[in-house]
DNA sequence: TTGTTCTTGATTAACTCAGTCGGCAATGGT
DNA sequence: ACCATTGCCGACTGAGTTAATCAAGAACAA
């Protein structure tokens, strides 16, 4: 049930890019020195960010990161689950990566208790981070 | 976001113990051949389990395991915690285990975007989870 | 062409997870 | 008294994950 420091950094780092949305760029090094994160840990939290989709980056002298979605397009559900994988606490209630539960006496039943109550918490988690948007992050607002 | 096999094991093996309730007792072996689970680390589930003051046991011959306790009086919350440790993704949002949150620029501040969310899932999380009692959980049957 | 910045891949130490093993302690059966 | 059975306890292991760190390369601007 934990949230990992690469996950934790990711939406820190979002944060800073989402103030900085359409006016600048930000470089590495500005967005550790902010949110006080290990440069070299960061540089590959945002280049997950990027092959998902979520960034651009130049390289070179006025280089850097930028958001290349708006903010209330992207929501923390999208974020976690690129670094730290799907969100359900088992693998067998996961809408996003099922997988069969082999060696378990209910095997896929769906009256399986464990199955059951695992299923209300995913979608409880992700009934809130999939509809908590960057925008809505960064202005410490919540919304349904 | 993730239960530990440990936790699912005590789950399905409290799910045996409170069908027994009041009946019999169950040893290791049956348990662990019901619930398909390796013997010698249902052990060590069970004893982490006694030591918290949800079973009873006897050694010896006619020996075994037992709940202690009704299974309405028993939640799937206390049970997770007993083996994951706290429910909340992140220690400065737990209200079992509150840890403050160091080397981050909001520092301990009730603004922090990050507690914010995390806070609100949080309490998803054990809302459920805290209410969810053994006895439902047998009945797969949900109680608010 | 030079320095800046992102890009890629490898490497690391520490830790956790899932499970195993061996020996000890208590209990019941004979 | 002795022995089989069962739980109790601690140590150990191998695989994998987490949280970084490092070195070399590619694009870009001045």
């Amino acid at each position: 049930m934990k949230l990992s420091k690469k996950s934790e950094y990711a939406l820190r780092a979002l944060l800073e890019l989402t103030t900085a949305h359409g006016t600048t760029t930000l470089q590495r090094h500005e967005i550790a020195a902010r949110q006080h994160i290990p440069v070299e840990f960061l540089e590959q939290i945002l280049l997950a960010l990027k092959r998902a989709g979520l960034l651009a980056s130049r390289r070179g002298m006025k280089g850097g990161y930028s958001l290349i979605k708006s903010p209330n397009e992207i929501t923390l559900g999208q974020v976690i689950r690129i670094l730290d994988g799907p969100l359900a606490p088992i693998g067998c209630v996961s809408k996003t990566a099922y997988q069969k539960c082999r060696e378990c006496p209910y095997a896929d039943d769906p009256q399986c208790p464990v199955q059951h109550v695992m299923g209300t918490v995913r979608d409880a988690i992700a009934g809130i981070l999939d509809h908590y948007t960057l925008a809505d992050f960064a202005s410490g607002s919540r919304q349904a």
